[in-house]
DNA sequence: ATAATAATTGACTAAATTACTCGGTTATTA
DNA sequence: TAATAACCGAGTAATTTAGTCAATTATTAT
């Protein structure tokens, strides 16, 4: 299962972008700066975010990033497949060759997990958690819980990267 | 995140041993055949298993494990957390330490997630499993979806070992 | 009694993954 | 032309996970 430190920071720093492109493009230095997190993990991470599609980049002096879309078009999913590739419970990543030469017994379980855990991901935007943080800093702390906009079963579907 | 192939492997041992206790307790030896899992590491597995009572143990010949309870009343998070300690998504581990002297900004993201997971996997139980098995076995297979009885966002009351 | 079975324990090791650094290049603007 | 900031790939350190090993203890059948 991969839900690691990696994706959080993704996460993190998306929303820090979000939150402060507003006037010019951010520059890795300062979110490196507001959420601790290292420059050059940072440049890795952005890496691969701008070769998803999910943000845009600007070069030299003045340059940073944007965020590419539309902050509500943009799941906490997509940040995380984009820097962590699949998120994945089950053992055979779904190739259903986990014993012998089937599935294993417990194979229904992980992949009714992780379309549980996709259908969330998938549900909560940036917009979402712009939302949220403005409630947070008004004190209405710890009283927002996110809830899915998409509560159907029907596989999520992804767009794949553009640019 | 704490999804790893311990807990998979204390799933499916568990499940082994609910679908073969019938006559007389089982042998890790048994499961270890049948599941393709390391003797040496059931025994690290069942260790945990039964000091956190899920599972009783008989010594000697003829010994072996059975399942300590109704079926129906072991759920899969009662499993994955007796081997592989608390499932957390948060970086912090809940203390809300994660950021400078507060919650990082995507703290109630994490939190909410792992409210969802644990949510799910509480409501599936060995039961559960035992039934989802027999279908597929029957040839329906992989059409069942299982589907947590409690819906409710109460946090799920987990009772403690008491052996 | 004794031999065989099977659980029980703890310490230890190897492999894999994760997190992260480093050195350098390229594009852009002041 | 100098400073800025993205861009890139290879490499390393730390942690975690998976799994082994050697021994002990309880129980039962002979």
């Amino acid at each position: 299962m991969r839900l690691t430190t990696k994706g959080r920071f993704a996460v993190t720093a998306m929303l820090d972008l979000a939150l402060n492109e507003a006037e010019k493009p951010v520059t890795l230095a300062g979110i490196s700066q507001r959420q601790a997190i290292s420059l050059s993990y940072l440049e890795q991470l952005f890496s691969r975010l701008r070769r998803q599609g999910l943000v845009t980049s600007v070069r030299g002096p003045g340059g940073g990033y944007r965020v590419a879309k539309v902050h509500s078009e943009i799941s906490v999913s997509h940040i995380i497949t984009a820097v962590d590739e699949l998120i994945d419970a089950t053992q055979c990543g779904g190739k259903e060759d986990c014993h012998d030469e089937g599935r294993c017994m417990t194979h229904d379980l992980w992949a009714s997990l992780n379309n549980k855990i996709l259908d969330y991901l998938s549900g909560v935007t940036l917009a979402d958690m712009v939302e949220n943080k403005r409630q947070n800093d008004a004190g209405n702390a710890s009283e927002i819980v996110f809830t899915p906009r998409r509560t159907c079963t029907t596989p999520t579907p992804v767009e794949e990267a553009t640019a």
